[in-house]
DNA sequence: CGGTTTTGACCTGCGC
DNA sequence: GCGCAGGTCAAAACCG
């Protein structure tokens, strides 16, 4: 980032200095600009005639430093190009360990996914389990090596954090074209799957879309789905995520006068996915959107935006909640070192969030957070959401995005909430049912130990340093950011890509 | 006229 | 078993 904001800044040096030496130089360069410009100077009285600078400046000098400023800008576009080719690089590093992660988890839990492989869900599984990538291209082989050295993730973490020192736009354009362009409608909210293929919860709450007795429906049924709710800041009544929906009912919930609003997909007749709409009861100014279920159909590529960041919080949520396994231990209820404890239990901390899922003990929620931070924050990275806490039945995960600042919008999400140009990470999670693998248990220790180092680091350290350090202990967390920053680029009308539906 | 929204009724799960 | 609350249905109203 700092490369990024160092070479236009460095131009706009480049440029005044140049600017300041053609007044001293007027005679000779452009004349017309630099002798009406120092005129000007004159007559403010900023510039003294008898000034001894502009005697003893020549054109040698000027010349000098003309040419040391474009030197300057030479190498800062040397190092920016170079650092282009690093980050490229690092994606494909990153992908192939993702796939690799997602192979171990595959090992880990052979029953649940060859319960998953079973010849009724074979045209759709394949797609579903590309989709675990968090919203990367399922065209990608799915296969690669699988060797784990730990030597090699820390290096590539090291390599990202050097490569997020380089500037957010060229990441964000990198992750966006990649995530944005994918042209598989599967990419959305495939959590459900994911859900379907690694939970082993009682199916004791069937959806009523059963009733219709559709296949795919009927096979996301077997369990409860895995949901991702949002926070948003938003004046519209809904968020544009890009898809089309179909208002279906309208509740007053307990416990939060604003009547909460289901919709459905209408973007194909038969879709199950549904959303739940409903104002933040102590904010009305935030909109909390819940999604449910996956998309069968293409989607818009605004709406794959979104749902490249729910799935990617939904799979992050899935994973955490594998981690507490009865029987290893929960990590998440360890101490960590600093004294930090991020029991599940803990409900000092559970009701952070109201969130409209918190009575439906069936539904692991991942809540992505994308209002403004409290005042009470500390560090950006401590807002953790446990609303389930006193539900330790399954998980809820809370994701914030949060920053005072409300410029750089997911266009595809809204009308003008803020957004994150911070990400503040932190996650807790409550007990599962399934063994994932110690992969989770170290990888939850990652979470735990950055986090304890955020809360640790002084007010000096930038949100930048901080980013960069949490996307670099963490390939999940990688992997969600990849996805939010896709949804907002994603979300900016490109030529070619068919605009979704309803909530224009 | 077709699609969407509204809204009261109904169904289901859960806690007591 | 009963009551409560969440979620869904479906007819009527609304809208472009």
């Amino acid at each position: 980032m700092d490369c990024m904001s160092k070479m236009p800044s460095s131009c706009g040096e480049a440029k005044e200095e140049k600017s300041f030496e053609s007044t001293g130089n007027h005679e000779n360069q452009e004349a017309g600009q630099g002798k009406s410009r120092r005129e000007i100077l004159l007559e403010m009285g900023i510039l003294n005639q008898s000034s001894p600078q502009y005697k003893a400046s020549g054109n040698v000098k000027k010349e000098n430093e003309l040419e040391s400023a474009k030197a300057k800008m030479g190498e800062v576009k040397e190092e920016n190009e170079r650092l282009k080719m690093r980050l490229q690089q690092i994606e494909k590093d990153y992908q192939s360990l993702q796939r690799r992660f997602f192979d171990i988890i595959k090992q880990e839990t052979p029953n649940n996914f060859t319960e998953s492989s079973t010849p009724s869900h074979n045209e759709t599984e394949e797609p579903e389990l590309v989709s675990l990538c968090l919203g990367r291209s399922p065209t990608e082989p799915k296969k690669e090596e699988k060797a784990s050295n730990p030597t090699k993730i820390s290096t590539k973490d090291e390599e990202w954090k050097a490569s997020l020192s380089l500037g957010w736009d060229s990441n964000k354009f990198q992750l966006s074209t990649e995530i944005v362009s994918d042209p598989s409608p599967e990419t959305s909210l495939e959590e459900t799957k994911q859900a379907e293929a690694g939970e082993t919860w009682p199916p004791s709450k069937t959806l009523k879309t059963m009733r219709n007795g559709d296949d795919e429906v009927s096979q996301q049924t077997h369990v409860k789905r895995a949901r991702v709710s949002v926070r948003a800041r938003c004046d519209t009544p809904t968020l544009n995520d890009g898809c089309q929906w179909r208002k279906y009912g309208q509740k007053i919930a307990k416990g939060n006068p604003c009547p909460r609003a289901y919709y459905r997909c209408t973007v194909a007749p038969d879709c199950p996915v549904r959303k739940q709409v409903q104002r933040c009861a102590e904010d009305t100014s935030i909109l909390i959107t819940t999604y449910e279920g996956n998309h069968n159909h293409p989607l818009p590529v605004t709406a794959t935006a979104m749902a490249s960041t729910t799935s990617a919080a939904a799979s992050m949520l899935l994973s955490s909640s594998s981690m507490s396994k009865p029987g290893l231990g929960s990590t998440a209820a360890a101490p960590v070192p600093n004294g930090l404890h991020f029991n599940p239990l803990d409900n000092s901390r559970a009701k952070q969030f109201y969130l409209p899922n918190s009575s439906s003990p069936l539904c692991p929620t991942v809540t992505l957070d994308l209002t403004t931070s409290p005042p009470s924050s500390s560090t950006p990275f401590n807002r953790l959401s446990s609303s389930f806490a006193s539900n330790p039945r399954f998980p809820s995960t809370s994701l914030s995005f949060s920053s005072s600042q409300s410029n750089i919008l997911p266009t595809a999400w809204g009308n003008g909430y803020p957004s994150s140009n911070s990400v503040p990470y932190n996650k807790t999670h409550t007990g599962g049912s399934l063994n994932m693998g110690k992969q989770f248990q170290e990888q939850q220790l990652s979470y735990q130990s950055y986090l304890e180092k955020y809360h640790q680091a002084s007010s000096q350290e930038t949100l930048t340093d901080n980013l960069a350090k949490a996307i670099a202990s963490d390939a999940s967390f990688r992997s969600m950011i990849a996805a939010t920053i896709s949804s907002m680029v994603g979300g900016r009308p490109t030529p070619g890509s068919n605009q979704g539906g309803g909530e224009r």
